[in-house]
DNA sequence: TCCGATTGACCACGCTTGTAGTCATGCGTT
DNA sequence: AACGCATGACTACAAGCGTGGTCAATCGGA
């Protein structure tokens, strides 16, 4: 399933607030994104086509709810995108959010811990 | 500069030789890629008009060379990638990558060591 | 009860991407 | 000198994407 990124702004609200109506989901956008409301509703329309969303009638109005986990969807993300551009391997991958200054100290200190945790 | 994912098998070719051309790079890809030598071209040709490779003439043919470094432009697609879907923290894409076994223990070895040095 | 606002269905349109065809030119070989 | 093959220039074309318009039904309020 391909997401695409202004669809991916759709489903990051939907993620954090499932069973929103599509006005909502437009107003949850509309400090962040400029968008109209059929712009909105379209890339709705492409989600639930794609499988990416569900939707329950709610009188003469759909509520959207995530057809895939936001965890599952964001891993599978991550590896494809390695794949794509670091073939496969993810320490390259750290080591130029490094350089780019993508990573804060607080960064830092999360993945020492959970490469602790991994390590066990 | 915006580099699809069949433009980035390109310039891989052109990072790790450059100076190829056309024909070398449809080589190159020969065994990944069942492409004919006229998608190579068209591919070469939409990096050169993007500016993300540069030719040099050689008799009735071109070489081709990278415009953008390798490590620059995988900096830049790095932290797009995690802005776009972890919201800018790389920590979380981390963890995704652990979870979907992306990770190797080597890369958990490297990754530790490189934490080592950010620290410093 | 009638009207305006809301909502979904369908349509549009230009840009990018993946994949490739056609054509003309020019070089090397016969 | 002539021909075929390699090479670049130009063209194509469907699918996906970003963005949004039109239309008809319908619901809630005056």
């Amino acid at each position: 399933m391909k997401i695409s990124a202004a669809e991916l702004d759709v489903m990051s609200v939907l993620w954090k607030t499932p069973g929103l109506a599509a006005s909502d989901v437009h107003a949850a956008l509309g400090d962040e994104k400029h968008w109209t409301s059929r712009t909105v509703k379209t890339l709705l329309a492409r989600l639930v086509e794609k499988g990416a969303l569900r939707t329950e009638e709610d009188g003469r109005r759909y509520l959207y709810f995530p057809a895939v986990e936001e965890d599952t969807y964001k891993a599978k993300a991550a590896r494809q995108f390695v794949d794509r551009v670091f073939s496969g391997r993810a320490a390259p991958l750290v080591a130029h959010l490094a350089d780019s200054r993508g990573l804060t100290p607080e960064d830092i200190e999360e993945l020492e811990r959970l490469l602790g945790e991994l390590k066990k």
